[in-house]
DNA sequence: CATTTTATGTCAGTCTTGTTGACATTCCAA
DNA sequence: TTGGAATGTCAACAAGACTGACATAAAATG
């Protein structure tokens, strides 16, 4: 107690284990909402989260290989391999040989995943931009600073990723 | 384009899909940093996320019962049960018949369990103390705000439960 | 050219954590 | 007192993660 005064603006109450309590369920909470208008989708499709991801990042990054994929996701290749596998049987995605590295497949999105990915994106931003509309442009940069602040630097690297311009 | 100027502070970039996409992804990278730590500690003791979660909300909420639990975490009660069970019978948590209504179970945690509830927070504490530092106290006010408006209404009120304090 | 490494895919088996269904106990109210 | 609602438990199953072993093809390296 007597703290008050000694800090000014820099006051570190922010910092308080009751703070980070806050903070810590907030997530847990807040990520549940994330998840939830995708998963009532996927439902109806038989697929799961797993597959909201792999749709999610091969639609961010046309032509992408297995190994890239894996490494954002940060699963197995087996986990994954399961994944891929239902989304190309079910023409959602298109895995081509690899024209330098025959090695490779490179990923794409049909018109049928596109469609998929789509209405998935379309719920989450849906919730999303309601959020940021009601917290507001400064709420959001700060939601952004804490959130890049948490994430393992390797996965930093991932989300600066093709992010350079505005 | 040709939106500059019309709108001044006010303005609505910070809702474009593209924004909204940034938010989303960080949402996904950073709740894996979230979760990591907390993550590696369980695997020492043969708990999962689940366990933790059980932990956690039995030390917030000393005496609770198995359907208050319930409706925080957002599972089945068999799913909880078989959780609940492995950390009584290790020792971890008391479950007590209730007083009044001898349906329900008085959930305590017990030394050990606090020993471990108490690892576990420090984990994840470290990790978001860390975040919030290097974004200083107004990004963690919007970071809090985002996420409160990201819930679903029901988990706002969870969320606020014995938080009139400041 | 032979060998090793890399990228991918597959099979089998396990674990966690979610699900439904069935059931026992307790409480309360008609 | 009896039937329904609330609470909790047991059993069986499914999704999606994991590890380990192995196959194939292509690239890289000596």
């Amino acid at each position: 107690m007597a703290e008050t005064g000694g800090q000014g603006s820099e006051s570190l109450l922010f910092l308080t284990d009751e703070q980070l309590r806050k903070g810590i369920e907030a997530m847990f909470f807040a990520y549940r909402g994330f998840t939830a208008d995708p998963d009532r989708i996927l439902d109806h499709y038989d697929y799961g989260r797993a597959h909201h991801r792999a749709l999610h990042f091969i639609n961010r990054f046309p032509g992408t290989t297995v190994n890239n994929l894996l490494a954002i996701l940060g699963v197995t290749k087996q986990s994954l391999n399961r994944v891929l596998r239902t989304l190309v049987e079910d023409g959602l995605v298109e895995s081509r040989v690899g024209l330098r590295d025959k090695r490779e497949r490179n990923l794409h999105l049909t018109a049928k995943g596109a469609v998929l990915e789509q209405e998935l994106s379309d719920a989450q931003r849906r919730r999303m931009r309601a959020a940021y509309r009601k917290a507001g442009p400064e709420a959001v940069a700060g939601f952004r600073q804490v959130l890049e602040a948490m994430m393992d630097p390797e996965m930093q690297r991932h989300f600066s990723e093709k992010d350079h311009g505005a």
